[in-house]
DNA sequence: AACCTGGACAACCGCGAATAG
DNA sequence: GCTATTCGCGGTTGTCCAGGT
């Protein structure tokens, strides 16, 4: 049986509300208060459809909603917010009075998660524990629109471009891992990994914390992790450990992932699971890789394709600075130039970077 | 100066749960 | 208990705008 839609559609308004249906609104609720939203319109004298309005008020007009912008602190309990309930935007908001779960996402898609993006990329470190501060790093701050720097102008979002809208990152939230509605936190203090529920925490697993990555301290909202988390964050944790926690089954399921689709071979889970539980993704690399092995074929294809970083970028930064491409120079030196099928002759520097073992610290050092 | 591009945010869509009749 | 309706949520898309080319 299908659904009767919410309200007649034919020649109702859509797109941007205008400030006289503002106050159209505002004033009808005003007098009348929240709620019979389908009627609402009607009696209000709005050509719109009650859902249309529910969306305004809740979002934009009630008087208890805080504007501007979201800040340092209420950034960093989203953080922690979103590490222990995954993507429930509304229970998030329940959190942070005057926010609204719209803007929490919004807020998350736009900032949070390209800067945990940003993260696992530049995570790829041989030194010491990595500690970044959020604020640090890409996609911190405040902006408005407009065209970054030259590494914007290479789609940078997970394997590769993606649809307008999607917004890459958002499928799989690095920070948890989930089976059913449990999510997956580690708590620096004890270095350890525990099983959540929305009733809170409700059992600790430190066989799986040394499995698990974890990206974010809830304590002070700064990425954490030692360098076995780091690896796992970036090559993705042993298939022993994710057995019985739900990992995408590549041709099983017969759902193409959006990951799928760019051929990109590494699996997200598309967000909500099947069942009403809220799944957040769970993305696995390839195979490790180790340095010093022989790099040849699909693996180092596979951590190419891993790394995705903007290598393009990178390299145009390191050539204005450096004035030559010194990296192809090591690559012959470690013997790797010219491989055909490695992978690292369209990006050489990603190619050096993974098997030189060059760490975020010596690629900052450079100046990038 | 015009066009292109990507970021930010508002709004829409579809679904499931809850509720009413 | 069944069906229709309403509500609420999360994912997705559309639009605006400003910086880059």
């Amino acid at each position: 049986m299908g659904r009767s839609p919410c309200c007649e559609k034919v020649g109702l308004k859509k797109g941007r509300w205008t400030a006289e249906e503002d106050e159209i609104l505002a004033k009808y609720i005003a007098a009348n208060g929240e709620g019979s939203w389908r009627s609402l319109p009607k009696n209000a004298g709005l050509l719109r459809c009650g859902k249309s309005c529910r969306l305004r008020w809740i979002n934009y007009l009630r008087s208890d909603l805080k504007r501007g912008n979201i800040t340092k602190e209420e950034d960093e309990a989203i953080m922690k917010l979103h590490a222990t309930l995954g993507n429930r935007w509304s229970l998030i908001a329940g959190h942070l009075p005057g926010r609204t779960d719209n803007e929490i996402k919004n807020y998350w898609n736009s900032h949070l998660g390209r800067r945990i993006d940003s993260f696992r990329r530049l995570g790829l470190d041989g030194g010491d524990a990595a500690v970044l501060d959020l604020g640090t790093l890409p996609g911190a701050g405040k902006r408005r629109g407009g065209r970054t720097s030259r590494s914007a102008a290479r789609k940078n979002t997970i394997g590769g471009a993606v649809g307008r809208g999607q917004q890459g990152v958002v499928a799989s939230p690095p920070v948890s891992l989930v089976q059913s509605d449990h999510s997956v936190v580690l708590d620096p203090d004890q270095n350890q990994a525990s099983s959540v529920t929305n009733d809170g925490l409700v059992d600790a697993n430190e066989e799986m914390a040394s499995e698990l990555l974890c990206c974010t301290s809830p304590m002070d909202g700064r990425l954490w992790g030692t360098d076995a988390e780091m690896e796992h964050v970036l090559l993705g944790p042993s298939e022993e450990s994710l057995a019985g926690w739900g990992w995408p089954d590549q041709g099983d399921s017969g759902v193409m992932t959006s990951s799928e689709e760019r051929g990109g071979g590494v699996p997200v889970t598309s967000g909500q699971e099947e069942g009403g539980a809220t799944g957040l993704g769970v993305e696995r690399g390839p195979e490790l890789v180790t340095k010093g092995e022989e790099m040849v074929g699909s693996s180092s294809s596979q951590a190419e394709k891993l790394l995705d970083w903007d290598l393009e970028a990178m390299e145009a930064k390191l050539w204005d600075e450096a004035g030559e491409m010194w990296w192809h120079s090591e690559l012959q030196d470690l013997g790797l130039h010219g491989l055909a099928d490695g992978g690292y002759q369209e990006e050489p520097l990603g190619s050096w970077l993974i098997f030189s073992g060059t760490s975020l610290g010596d690629v900052t050092a450079l100046g990038w």
